[in-house]
Formats: C-alpha cells, sequence, structure tokens
DNA sequence: GTCCTCTCCGAAAACCGTTTCAAAGCGGGG
DNA sequence: CCCCGCTTTGAAACGGTTTTCGGAGAGGAC
C-alpha cells in the first residue's frame, strides 16, 4: 500500500503519483485519473508516519470476550461489527477463554496494535473485575458489568424481561405461575426470578412454588417439571430461565398428557431460534436485543473515543417474542 | 507513544530509553527500572515500521465469513484464533453476510490494513466462487471449496463422516439403515448420504428406503421420522444429516413407542452438544472437528505467507462421537 | 529546424522514530 | 592531580516513505 505501489500500478512515477494524489498542478488529468484509480483499487492510503499527522487513528477497536462459543457473545459481535462498519472501523477479535494470563497477554497484544478502543464482552450479563486501570484507552463493557462504577456497562436487563414474559402470562388469565431456572450463581437467572417475583406480587398473585433452580439444561427442564408438577398440579403457566429449560418441561408437559397452551403455558428465554421456534409447540420467549446491545456498545465507544465518556450501567431491553406456547388470550 | 515520551516521562535521554528497553548493558539498574516503568504506564510499544521488519508483516489476518451467526463459522474462528495466537497474530474479523458488496467492501477494508493473509470461512462446506483475485496476499478457503483449483481449500470430510457413522451402525449389528437429512441443494446432505450408501453397498446391505431430503430442522425430522417408520416399519438404526434432525425423529420414536437405541438406532451429525447431548437418549453423532480444521486453515496460511503456497481441497476427518442412541454392540 | 509548453521522471532531500556511536560527565581511588 | 570505569547523552546513522527539484521528452507552432 505504499506510494511507489501505486505508482507501479499506474504505470507512472512516484513523484507523479505524488503530485497527482496531492492535488498538485504538473499532472495531466488522465495521468492523474489513473493515478487516483490505482490508489482507490489499492485503497492506499498516505503513510502517515511520514508527515506530522501521527495522532493516528488506527480505525480499529479491540473486541476481548470469554466465551465466543457459547451463544451470547456472537450476536454481540454481529451487532458491534456491523455498527464499527458504518464507521468505517474494524474488530480485532480475541478470545480470552476464561484464562486471566491469556486475558493480559491479548490486551497487551491488542495495545501494541494501537487499537482505538476496547470492547470487553462478558459471558453471563454479571459482575466481572474492572480491566480500565490496565487499559489507555476508552472500554466499554458490553454483557457484563464491570466493578467499578466509573467504566461504562451495558448489560442486558433481565428483570425487565422477565416482566415482560410475566405480565404476558398474566394479562392472558395466567394465575398459577411456576419458575424454572439455572443455578442461582447466575445474576440472571436471580434477576429475571426477581422480575416474575415482582409482576405477581403486583398483580396480587402468590408464585406456584419458589423458583427452581437448577442448570440451563433441557435435561434440568424436564426433570424440574416433573417436581413442579407433583408439588403443584394445578400450575397453569411455567416461566423458564432459558428456551432450553422450557423445551426440556414442554417434554415432560407433553409426557404427562398435558397440553400446551391449553392446561399449561410455557415461556422460555433468549429467544434462541433453534430451540424456541423448533420446539413444540413454538415457545413465547424474550429476546434480549444482544444486536442491539453490541451496537450501544459500539456508540458509546465512538463516544468515549471522541471525549464524551459515559459511566454507570446502562440495561437494553429486551422484546417478548410471541409464539403458540402462551396460546390465544384468555378471558377471565 | 513514541519512545521519546518515554524518555521524557523517564526523565532520561531517548538513547538511554532505547537501551532501557532492549535490554543493553550500560545502564543502571534504577534507571532501567525508571525506564520500564514509565515504558508500562504509557503502554509504549516500538513503533515497528522503523526496524526492518517492515517487510510488509502486520502480523494480522483477515478472517472473512459469510454467516457468523450459523455454527459453523464459530468453532473455525476459535480454532483459527488459537493457532493464530500461537504465532503471536491476530485476527481481523468481517462477516458480509452473504452479501457480494459487503464482501468487496471488506476486502478492501482488510487490504487497506495491510492484512498479511486471508482466511474465506464459508457456511456450508461446498463449492464458492474464487475471490483470490481480488486479493494479492495468500487466501485459504476454510470451509468451502473454491471454484479455482488453483486455490487451497480445507472442507470437512463428509462422506468420510458420514462413512464413520455407517460403519458404526453396522458394525453394531444394524441392517435396515434409513437416512433422514437436510435439503439436496446441500453438497454436505449428499455427501454424507454418499458414505452411507458406500458403506452399505460394501457390507452388502440395501437401505432402507432412498434417503429423506427435507430441512435441517428437529420438525421435519420428526415428519420424515413418521414416513420412514409407515415406508419401512422395520428399520432398525436411521442416519440422520445432522443432530437437529435427529432429536426430532427421536420425538417421533419415542411417540411411537419405539425404543432407542433398542429397536432403532440413532446417529446425528455434527455433534452440536446442545442438541446431541441433551437429547432423550444423549445421540451418537459426528464431530466435524472445526477447530482443528481452521488452526489447519492458519498453519497453511503460515506456508503460504512463507512462500510455500498450496492448492487443491484437503479433506478435514470427522470424528465418530458415541452416546447412548446407539447402545451397546449387539452380537449377531 | 528551433522554440516553447506541458508532462513526466530520476535523483536527491526531507521527515519520522529508533538504534548506535563516540564523546562527555561523574565519582572514587591511587 | 590524574586515571579509570561506569553511566548518560547529543548527534549521527538507519530504514522507511513522501515530497521536491531540476531536467528530459514529446508534441505542436512558427
Amino acid at each position: 500500500m505504499t506510494l511507489s505501489d501505486v505508482a507501479n500500478r499506474a504505470g507512472t512515477s512516484v513523484a507523479t503519483a505524488s503530485k497527482a494524489l496531492n492535488s498538485r498542478a504538473e499532472v495531466a488529468p488522465e495521468t492523474r485519473e489513473r493515478v487516483l484509480r490505482a490508489a482507490a483499487e489499492l485503497s492506499f492510503q498516505p503513510n502517515v508516519l511520514a508527515r506530522g499527522l501521527i495522532s493516528g487513528r488506527t480505525r480499529t477497536v479491540g473486541l476481548l470476550t470469554d466465551e465466543l462459543g457459547g451463544r451470547f457473545a456472537i450476536p454481540i459481535l454481529l451487532g458491534a461489527e456491523n455498527a464499527l462498519g458504518n464507521g468505517q472501523m474494524s474488530v480485532l477479535l480475541c478470545d480470552a477463554r476464561g484464562d486471566a494470563i491469556r486475558r493480559q497477554h491479548y490486551i497487551r497484544t491488542l495495545l501494541a496494535r494501537q487499537v482505538d478502543g476496547f470492547i470487553v464482552v462478558g459471558d453471563s450479563n454479571d459482575v466481572r473485575p474492572s480491566l480500565t486501570q490496565d487499559i489507555p484507552v476508552p472500554v466499554v463493557y458490553a454483557y457484563a458489568e464491570s466493578t467499578d462504577p466509573n467504566d461504562l456497562s451495558i448489560v442486558a436487563d433481565d428483570e425487565g424481561g422477565a416482566r415482560l414474559a410475566a405480565e404476558h402470562l398474566v394479562s392472558h388469565g395466567r394465575r398459577r405461575i411456576g419458575h424454572i431456572t439455572g443455578p442461582d450463581t447466575y445474576r440472571a437467572a436471580r434477576d429475571r426470578a426477581a422480575g416474575l417475583r415482582t409482576v405477581l406480587a403486583e398483580a396480587g398473585l402468590t408464585p406456584a412454588g419458589d423458583p427452581l433452580y437448577g442448570e440451563w439444561s433441557q435435561r434440568w427442564g424436564r426433570h424440574a417439571a416433573r417436581l413442579l408438577l407433583a408439588a403443584r398440579p394445578d400450575v397453569d403457566a411455567i416461566f423458564c430461565g432459558n428456551d432450553q429449560v422450557a423445551a426440556g418441561a414442554a417434554d415432560t408437559l407433553r409426557d404427562l398428557g398435558r397440553r400446551i397452551p391449553d392446561d399449561v403455558a410455557i415461556v422460555g428465554y433468549d429467544n434462541w431460534e433453534f430451540f424456541a421456534a423448533d420446539c413444540r409447540p413454538p415457545l413465547t420467549t424474550v429476546d434480549l436485543n444482544l444486536e442491539q446491545l453490541g451496537a450501544a456498545a459500539v456508540n458509546h465507544l465512538f463516544a468515549a473515543m471522541d471525549g464524551n465518556a459515559g459511566s454507570g450501567v446502562i440495561r437494553q431491553p429486551g422484546r417478548l417474542v410471541v409464539r403458540e406456547s402462551t396460546g390465544p388470550v384468555l378471558h377471565h
């Protein structure tokens, strides 16, 4: 991408190419055109180092994630990459795989490459140690909340999402609503349970038993649904902590002859299409809007790079996706 | 972030700072310490351009994908990122979302950033147009086969993987083996069917009906299994084109009272843990070894960057993952 | 043919950040 | 006081790219 490459491609000398690109006189229009075209084709950019302009934004941001294999980082990454592309920026991707040493190594690597900013993508929407003191460029935390309140964190609003789901169930006439979810070590699980609890309290309802905390698997969903039905045979809705659990619960309900949604409605969480849309019946669920979350992270990073750094925690609202598992509206 | 900044901050001269950072002698321990601290504080990184290393190596490769949202690109990316990290390189990620204009834009962007090479990650292990003529640096195609035989493509060996699955079923005494898979527009579906056909022919068996081509969904797996059982009530094994289809087929078998694996064995494909391991029963399936595929792509890219460019198609073998859906060995 | 203008080129110069080199400071011991 | 080793430094060297400058061709007008 050096000037001589451009000159070479344009079939001209370096000197002429330089003049053409700097809009100086003494270069024939046809030649200038040729040089400009060659420069465009090679997406040539004058080497800033040679001039005085070193304050060179590399227009690259580092994206540091911990669980790229999981299913949350990807939509965030897609949203971020899209937003960055609109700003003509690129993303350098690093997956620390949850290892602190690896993470420090990647931070150094990215800094060596002079990224203009960092997006730290969490894996569980939970609190995580701030990395900002190690990083002299702007940082935004996405799907994670930094321990340092001066950092800017953008998290999914689990409590709000759960409220959407619970309100949907309540407004459809469900009155005895159980909750099956993942490990209570996950803040997401606790927040979702809290959202449900709040809505039920507001509606004057009592939960059908305590939330069943277990794991984020279909297997647990199947097992817990049996437990729930045994303890509370009259439940008319189950709000599940994610779609896998919901798919498992739906399995058990069918095995036990309960009709969905006629006898029992089910709501999942995450809107993981492979499970939610292909379930029997397709699941009503809450979409985390992770792509918007990623895009929001980028926009806040841009603002920080322009000197308008924010701080605190921003909650990205979810979105209820209604499918057949909650059935038509019930009047009561 | 220049050396003089560091020297300034350390209260020393540029020359001394240089020696301190390069671990040369003739610098007092106390001074060296001061310089190192200043460098760390400024996260200084020597400007590579000034050394002899300029020969264009930015130690960055561009990874161009089409369907990051799909589940195949990610493991490849992880494998590649891991292999690159070992070589102290980084990956610039771009997702063209299947759009040709977007793809060209990203190619230009990545070239402008002087990536040392490209990895083009496909979304379906199928043939795709070569991009090499647009790219003046080495290119390796992963999970895709370039139309240009002079390019180097690394694909998953679908036929070989299907043979592993089929041989497993045959060696466990299954004799009436049906096949349910995705659309026959997918080469993966056709290759997997071909692998099964070959093994059955070698074993002197006839397939239980023609392969049922449909879609890659659980829903189709459920539906097709009903069709298969109606047409061939005596099938004792179903090889499914992927794990979702297999999970759907397992659903139907349970609904119809067939025991898995006692009456009918099931084998999936892809080893998508969420479906395969959490199925009832857990699925025997074929793992594509996508991480190795990504790592292999990187290694071939390194070779190409060193001037040893390869060409042709390399088939990355799969790996059989045995779970309960094919049961214990049957003696016959 | 000669002159003039316009265009382009090769070589040299300028710029930048880093490294190297030779010389200068500095303190202590003889 | 002088010598000597250690440390530091300013200036020059280096490798890289871009810009500048004088000159060389080409083509037309007279």
